[in-house]
DNA sequence: AAAAATCAATTAAACGTTTGTTTAATTCAA
DNA sequence: TTGAATTAAACAAACGTTTAATTGATTTTT
């Protein structure tokens, strides 16, 4: 790919993410990259198109990552539920304006471009239920609703990378903290919290739901 | 307010929460809700402005009942959290459309909205906190990361709200299940996930992160 | 009680911008 | 000389908003 273009779409993602789909004109792309206007519909076709090219672009990177993860033998399911915490945090910080778009555009978008999220999503349940499933079988984890457990994981790392603002008054960081910092720091405190959470939720001596006061449940 | 007002701040939370602010035109709005274009102007002065007198109408609404929940001396930590958890699923699932809303537009829209949002979050985070560290102080809770466990509860709960084709995959729900029952079946799923991922989660009997395999961690 | 005045509600039309996209001419290296 | 890359200009359509005229019920005046 060219350089301009893939230049192009790096601008384009910053915007999207900054502005939304909608609220991004091609006009601001063409400026912000520094090129005429009608080469985006030159490289691209569409101000669509060009998003799904960015899909294209983002999208098919890691799989192979998590299913080695999956074959590895020898890690215990406890290591891979650890690696996995690793990688979602990482990946999602690390592409933390993609993230941003994706998640924006797939409750909105064209019909094309839902699928390919929800493709997106439903691969990676997939390999999260490999690994819950075979802790299960191992007797080391609970049988905890695997599909909502997902949820949780993806859900907390996004309700963090959503809003920088939120985040940095809840976690006490500096408004104006450098992006690197803020990443690192999220980073640390997002895995760390999810690893001691799913080690509690998991964990097959957890069973029968503890309570310390009312046992029985209510 | 008069009738018409209020239909159609109905109307643009819905075609907010289906094609986004900046996909909906004020054409759009106006045409679904049988009102002439100019109304629109008229009774809110502008489209930004409408989004915020939908924002003033449905977000000031529920912090009594927190706030009364936290004050009750006869309910124990875990039956606060309970409440909590039914409190929240069933409130963002009833106001799912504007729930979406608030989620696309708060990393996106004008600072005066932006800090609407961050402050709704805030006050969420702030009666969350009471409740937890009451539990902490009375030795029930572990020393979890309050503000990370909220954004666990709030995320899980807006990662299934936010796409229903999605949802109705995972959850083996029809496509085209009416919306009552998926709500219905979403709520208990996600109340009875968010219990029991909490129990384990929060409890003192918990300490010390229990690992079958490898109890030092790793 | 009838007529006149008042004022909010409602309308169709038009406003000036901005939108995504295309055209047709030009540059520039192969 | 060929053909891709690049440009400025123009396109029609859609955008948010305003205007000026009209409706229709309520209040005031005669």
């Amino acid at each position: 790919m060219s350089d301009k273009r893939e230049h192009i779409l790096n601008v384009a993602e910053e915007l999207f993410a900054e502005k939304g789909f909608d609220g991004t004109s091609v006009r601001d792309i063409a400026q912000r990259a520094g090129v005429n206007l009608a080469m985006i519909s030159y490289y691209f076709g569409s101000k669509e198109k060009l998003l799904e090219s960015l899909i294209e672009l983002r999208a098919g990177y890691a799989y192979g990552i998590l299913e080695e993860l999956n074959k590895d033998e020898t890690l215990s399911p406890w290591d891979k539920v650890d690696r996995l915490v690793d990688f979602y945090v990482d990946r999602i910080i690390h592409n933390m304006k993609f993230h941003t778009i994706m998640w924006q555009e797939s409750s909105a978008r064209s019909e094309e471009i839902k699928a390919r999220t929800i493709g997106i999503k439903l691969r990676n349940l997939e390999q999260i239920t490999k690994i819950i499933s075979d802790g299960q079988q191992k007797k080391l984890f609970r049988q905890v609703d695997i599909p909502m457990t997902v949820g949780t994981i993806m859900g907390t790392i996004s309700y963090y990378t959503h809003s920088k603002a939120y985040s940095c008054v809840t976690l006490h960081l500096g408004e104006d903290i450098n992006d690197e910092q803020y990443h690192q720091r999220l980073s640390t405190r997002l895995k760390a919290h999810l690893k001691r959470l799913l080690r509690a939720h998991l964990d097959i001596k957890n069973e029968s739901g503890p309570m310390t006061e009312d046992p029985k449940g209510h």
